[in-house]
DNA sequence: AAAGCACCTTAAGAAAATCTTTATAAATTC
DNA sequence: GAATTTATAAAGATTTTCTTAAGGTGCTTT
């Protein structure tokens, strides 16, 4: 369950969008000013902020901006300021989404749960891209050591996973049988034909809806195999 | 210099959103509807898309349905719809910002500039942090499924893997023998004193110094074994 | 159409990895 | 000191993975 900070010197909205965001299952933190907001972010773990541009002793741009020095957390901005260059200031100042008021509290849900899935579980680029190989439906994560068809996730040996490994990589590029024979195994390839054509088989039995019409471990004649870019 | 995609049937909001993203520094891509979108990002890294919502062929919701299948680029909708059910489906289908017509170009470039912050800059909550398991020396990344001393890492069968996963996410807790066995072979325990003992004889053989004076992995006579807290 | 070769398939045999049991030694507690 | 618990090494058993053997099917060339 994610924990959600809303700030506000203006209490009646505070516990309205209280009401609306326990409604959804998140936790809700209170703070009234950009003070105590900085107190319950050091002592608990917050994982969105909803904070008012206008309070007293501390206001909630110049939170967002002492804030983003220390967290990443993803910050909504609520203003009744609504003229544009206020909107870009508070994004540029850090947060990741500017809300003028009044707002609609489900178009603020709405908001919350983009930001979230953002932070919690679509990740961001470095996290996403470096060890994820994906031809269609097929998604190899290198990091994990995970392979998955369609959603579904398959067991392979470590020879399947490698041979994989290196089609999915090099996506589109034939590998003759002594090729991927030489990648795997880093010898010389002599006689190693039905080795290679049994491992092939059983990726294709593990990935392949049909595995006498593959759509994705294909074959070149004569040439050796290949995984089309999808 | 992060390449971003700009679809949209107007090809008058393209260039005008060209000129302003590309005097940001960003490298301009361009799609007239949902259907070039898909196909220019198979062939490029993109790394944000802004995407109009009324287009011919696949309208930009159905697109960003698709795209949210196998992407987690962010995505900003841009939309004459107004309405705040509009807003809030487009920001549940799975954008991470949505953008109403018409729009000023400098707040748009500040949400673009927030979005690219989010996604190649900030950290994310990480489940990486939510599997690490530590104490002192001995790290257990159960994500990745590996365990390091003093950052050698060392390798487990899975048996010992998870007894050692038990002892360390209970750090403190004394776990006797039948528990260990209920715990991890999910069966009463019978005569089973003797398996369990070899297993944590393995364990210590590959996570201790000196295995006969073991700086982990304790045993509490008469009791049972537990890993101290560090 | 026939021959030759490449690829496919199945299952058995071999090798490797892992787990459990056996037998006994060492340590702790009463 | 006796009884019990824990520790240890190695053998035996089981499971998993890889390779080989044997033969079938499909494609290409003549």
């Amino acid at each position: 369950m994610e924990t959600i900070l809303v700030c506000d010197d203006d209490r009646e909205i505070v516990e309205a969008i209280d009401i609306y965001l326990t409604q959804e299952g998140y936790k809700v933190l209170k703070a009234y000013d950009g003070i105590e907001a900085l107190e319950v972010l050091k002592n608990n773990e917050v994982h969105l902020l909803v904070i008012d541009v206008m309070m007293p002793r501390l206001d909630g741009l110049r939170a967002t901006l002492k804030i983003r020095q220390e967290s990443s957390i993803p910050i909504i901005i609520l203003s009744a300021k609504s003229e544009d260059a206020d909107k870009i200031l508070g994004l540029n100042v850090g947060a990741d989404d500017y809300v003028t008021k009044p707002f609609n509290p489900l178009e603020l849900t709405a908001r919350v749960k983009s930001q979230l899935r953002r932070y919690t579980k679509l990740g961001n680029k470095t996290a996403v891209n470096d060890s994820i190989y994906q031809a269609g439906g097929l998604v190899i994560n290198d990091e994990l050591k995970e392979v998955s068809v369609d959603g579904e996730q398959v067991k392979l040996t470590p020879i399947e996973y490698n041979i994989l490994l290196l089609l999915v990589k090099n996506q589109g590029k034939v590998f003759s049988i002594n090729q991927i024979y030489e990648s795997i195994w880093n010898e010389e390839a002599i006689g190693a034909d039905n080795t290679v054509a049994v491992h092939i088989r059983h990726i294709r039995e593990k990935i392949e809806v049909n595995p006498k019409d593959p759509r994705y471990l294909k074959v070149v004649w004569g040439v050796g195999y290949k995984i089309e870019k999808q």
